[in-house]
DNA sequence: TTTTTTACATAACGCTGTTATGCCAGGCCG
DNA sequence: CGGCCTGGCATAACAGCGTTATGTAAAAAA
């Protein structure tokens, strides 16, 4: 149509178009035809601008996360890091039910079929999680979280609640099992779980978690079906 | 080659077919004709005996949950539920990182493009953690669990570990923080937050919880991205 | 103004799931 | 035994996908 040069605006039109796609219409709406056709252009200007497929959803990832930041830079800190970590848990799982595609796109790698992240993509979405390390960093020095690694709180929770939301997007979770319910559970969970109380409660707990071996490794019920051994051991 | 008339192990032949080549090859492997071609026949062997690629996934994805199933039920009982409780995260965890694209297909959709579950199929999966169920029933009737809905407590569990294997198997989970560690420390976490040590703890960190609002679920950074309205508070 | 760069449109290649057509081996019935 | 008929499978085609080669024309550079 207009084919002016350089146009710095293309890309990010293109992004929104496709952003746009995902949410009204599904991942399958993720073609580079479609969005072409949305922008009155041909399938070249996806090459010309991300030099394919992979790389559009790759800044489409990037968005999410921006989002996520976004969501968590809104949470406001109340002066206790124990509500404030919950506020972020909240922050993230609204972000994904807010935008379950987009969602889906960056952890359920629902997008063309052979597309995978970089590591720097990975290190990108994690390093938005530095806010939640931090928070943990502050439970911790308050005494409200036992001592320890806070990166390794983070995670923790990062990883439950990401199973939930993923669960909750999948359908996977069902009445009578509101997903809302089960989240407010986990979350309080997870303060005790790291909570100053996990000292004793693991001398009540712990004694039985000690007697368990790892024998369950071994077993394979159908050996025939192994897959690529990836399975370290942790 | 040799048209034989209604052979009743054609459909499983082509399931171990498919089985073994999204674990080879990856999930890009599971295309109908490439099976076809790794079965010695055309593509419509595929659509004869199972509709299509969605029957084929179908039956991985109920054969993934077999598979699960026959982890849970070499999971010894100790006599100690809590400990039971333990291995069974354990063995989900294992079965996950044995058959890591098949766990992918399972919950993440690492299928073809427009492949979606039926509520039947989620169903049958939810069917195969019926087992945890009852070991947090046998948790919370020994009062190592506080009293409550056992459903809840395996959903929350589910959840969690879910949500762990999720991330390691997308590689978002590096070093330092070694998924293991993280695992076990989540699963530690997660039986004394479910503990009895609950009523004491939560005086301590419950007040805080409360006192959290839920004014995060009004902020939209940019609604113009706005998905469908999926999020309903939960 | 002339040259070069470069973004884009067009068309094609190889791939995908799916479907219509036709063949031909079985089971069934006369 | 011979003819009919059902149905699984092979072949080929259709629509769509990501990607790429080629050509064109406009913008930048000389």
């Amino acid at each position: 149509m207009s084919p002016r040069r350089s146009d710095p605006q293309a890309r990010s039109a293109l992004i929104d178009i496709a952003a746009g796609l995902l949410a009204g219409e599904g991942p399958q709406a993720l073609s580079a035809r479609r969005i072409a056709a949305e922008a009155g252009s041909s399938t070249m200007t996806v090459y010309t601008n991300f030099g394919g497929m992979s790389g559009l959803v790759r800044e489409m990832v990037h968005e999410g996360f921006a989002r996520l930041e976004t969501y968590f830079s809104h949470v406001a800190t109340t002066g206790d890091p124990v509500a404030d970590m919950a506020m972020y848990g909240r922050a993230y799982r609204h972000n994904a039910l807010t935008n379950p595609h987009l969602y889906a796109v960056m952890f359920g790698g629902a997008s063309p079929a052979g597309f995978s992240l970089t590591a720097e993509d990975r290190q990108h979405g994690r390093y938005t999680l530095s806010t939640v390390v931090e928070c943990a960093s502050r439970c911790i020095a308050a005494g409200r979280f036992r001592p320890g690694d806070a990166e390794l709180v983070a995670h923790q929770l990062w990883t439950a609640v990401h199973g939930l939301v993923t669960l909750e997007l999948g359908d996977y979770l069902i009445e009578p099992c509101n997903a809302g319910v089960v989240f407010e559970a986990q979350l309080t969970g997870l303060m005790v779980g790291a909570g100053d109380t996990f000292a004793s409660a693991t001398r009540s707990v712990g004694s039985s978690l000690e007697r368990m071996g790892k024998e369950i490794v071994n077993v394979d019920p159908d050996p025939s079906y192994g897959e690529s051994p990836r399975h370290g051991g942790g």
